[in-house]
DNA sequence: GTTAATCCTTCCACTTACTGGAAAGTCAAG
DNA sequence: CTTGACTTTCCAGTAAGTGGAAGGATTAAC
């Protein structure tokens, strides 16, 4: 896939797909050889994945460790426990916050 | 109530506050002899309204949009209500969203 | 009643996360 | 084999703050 039809099926802009690929936060998972991006479905869900947290107020950083969560296979360990709890924290924290802009918009 | 009282009840830095004064989004209700800015209750309200549209993403001249919904005390006419709907659309949207996000690490 | 700490002011430079546009290479369809 | 859509890099600009300097105002303590 290159990069129009990964940042079309992630539902972000191509710029900002090329972007994160400069910034090493979502890379093609290869390029052609001419220079193109090539992405598959992995990278593009990842993208998909970091264009919510970003909507959400997360930073580029927070989306790099939310990201690694995201990929761990192995969430064993009591520190990637704790952090995954802390960023749940602050997402529901947004869902009530959300619904309070709601309501005074209602 | 000067700007450090305000900005941490309605939860934004200072600075924050500052540039909103500056950019005319939300302004103090007057200012000291000295040059101080001075806020009440309603403005600390428009503020943190602010602090959580903005943390949804959406833009500053959004906000703007927003907060004349907010004040309109006379929300009777159909543009408006037009308006209201179509934030409180996204608003929604974004609520699902968010649910997929804490799902996704869940 | 001065002094130290803690406000506050403006101004200007810097940062983050894009975003637009130019100049040029690539690819698929007719 | 050319036309049009897609891609590349690079560089400049934008939005929304954010940090820090230089200096004035307020308060609280000695």
């Amino acid at each position: 896939m290159n990069i129009g039809a990964a940042s079309k099926a992630a539902g972000l802009p191509t710029k900002t797909v090329r972007y994160y690929a400069d910034i090493g936060l979502v890379e093609p998972c290869s390029r052609t050889g001419s220079g193109y991006r090539t992405y598959d479905n992995a990278e593009v869900r990842k993208l998909a994945f970091v264009r919510r947290a970003r909507e959400f107020g997360f930073s580029i950083g927070e989306c790099r460790e939310l990201l690694e969560l995201y990929q761990d296979s192995n969430r064993s360990s009591s520190d990637v426990k704790r952090i995954a709890r802390a960023r749940l924290g602050e997402i529901e924290k947004k869902q009530r916050e959300l619904q309070c802009l709601h309501d005074e918009l209602a």
